[in-house]
DNA sequence: CTATGATGTAAGTAAGTACTTGCCAGCATA
DNA sequence: TATGCTGGCAAGTACTTACTTACATCATAG
């Protein structure tokens, strides 16, 4: 029976991957039955047999591809401690992750609300595990005393997650006409970043010349 | 005949107007044409003679849509010169806009790449519109020495916007579990990108304890 | 008063939608 | 050889889609 069910799983795997594909290109709106199935190689009746519905399947698109990435970002990083090197080496890390699921991003981002809250809730969760390492990082930077004590962890880190978010958003759709680029964007971020958190000098005596 | 042509273009501005409300709520793919004619008041053979087709039409929504919010921001700002004031105020009439349109610019976001690079440009276009009072602010701050020199304004306004428009789309998708508010983020925000591009003081004598 | 332009109504087209039913074939274990 | 799971195939259901054609109504402009 293994042959069996190692049969069945290959193609339960091949649709999520090939509804993956066609939920990224055309939204989950867009997205057809017909066209998971054919892309994926087997007939729309299996794609039935396996998921209930379409939004079984997009259910279990979402869990596989955040499995994949949170696995890809929580590894055991090898924090220097510098926090310019650390961060800049997470928001390349971040932004590579970003840039590799940006269709799927798009199409979650554009129908979250017209989705049930089940899909909501795994897509939170990763995103929640997505920062943790980082929230961790600056807790402990902040007991080190490279970052300010008074500064909340939880809202900076979604703000540095969500300057790169958006940099991706702008990039790929051409809102930027080529005045900059990817680097100098993230370069950028983490320059401020890292100089808005920052512990700040004890002394800071400075006044705007006339 | 005035009163017909106002009575056409009343037409006009009202399919308008039911369009972002349904391409919004239901996306461009979601929104049928039957839907924006019942919401218009209006009937459907009514809307293809305004609009050769769904997609002129939604042309004419983005253009809309972003002529009222570009007038909205480009209001002459009283600008204090104080950096942390000037951009706390700019953050909270930013925020506003993007809650005002969220889930037009869900829509935008989901569905960018699958729309002609018609509706793309007029995004740019305002999205350009939106920056550029900002820019020029940071630049003259430059000017005043209250803002590093060595800093490009571009990457680091659209960095600013970014983060804003990035915390309201997790926010409303309920992607944070409610840790902080929209305040506490904004203020995050705000705090973290002053000391972030602030002309740093000249002695910087700091050393983290133990 | 007539002509024009804007809108409404009814009906239809050709295609696509999610999803179902019924039957048949292969393949593995028992 | 028999059983049971897995998948393919053909067809169909009931519905929606964007968009069209043809004809009627009505107010205003000339």
């Amino acid at each position: 029976m293994n042959k069996t069910i190692r049969s069945s799983t290959l193609t339960r795997t091949r649709l999520i991957e090939a509804a993956s594909q066609v939920f990224a290109s055309l939204g989950v709106q867009g997205a057809t039955t017909r066209e998971i199935a054919r892309v994926a190689g087997v007939n729309e009746v299996t794609l039935f047999r396996h998921f209930a519905s379409k939004e079984q399947l997009l259910l279990a698109v979402i869990e596989n591809a955040f499995a994949l990435q949170t696995e890809a970002l929580a590894h055991p990083e090898a924090w220097t401690q510098d926090l310019k090197i650390d961060l800049r080496h997470y928001a390349y890390l971040y932004n590579t992750m970003l840039e590799a699921q940006e269709d799927l991003i798009r199409t979650f981002i554009g129908e979250a609300k017209r989705h049930p809250q089940e899909a909501k809730q795994v897509i939170q969760e990763a995103a929640k595990l997505l920062g943790e390492k980082l929230v961790a990082y600056l807790q402990s930077s902040q007991k080190r005393g490279s970052v300010r004590a008074d500064l909340d962890p939880f809202p900076a880190v979604d703000m540095f997650k969500g300057m790169l978010l958006a940099g991706m958003l702008c990039r790929s759709a051409k809102f930027n006409q080529g005045s900059y680029s990817c680097e100098d964007y993230i370069e950028t971020c983490v320059d401020i970043f890292v100089r808005g958190i920052s512990a700040t000098p004890l002394s800071v005596v400075k006044q705007p010349l006339s």
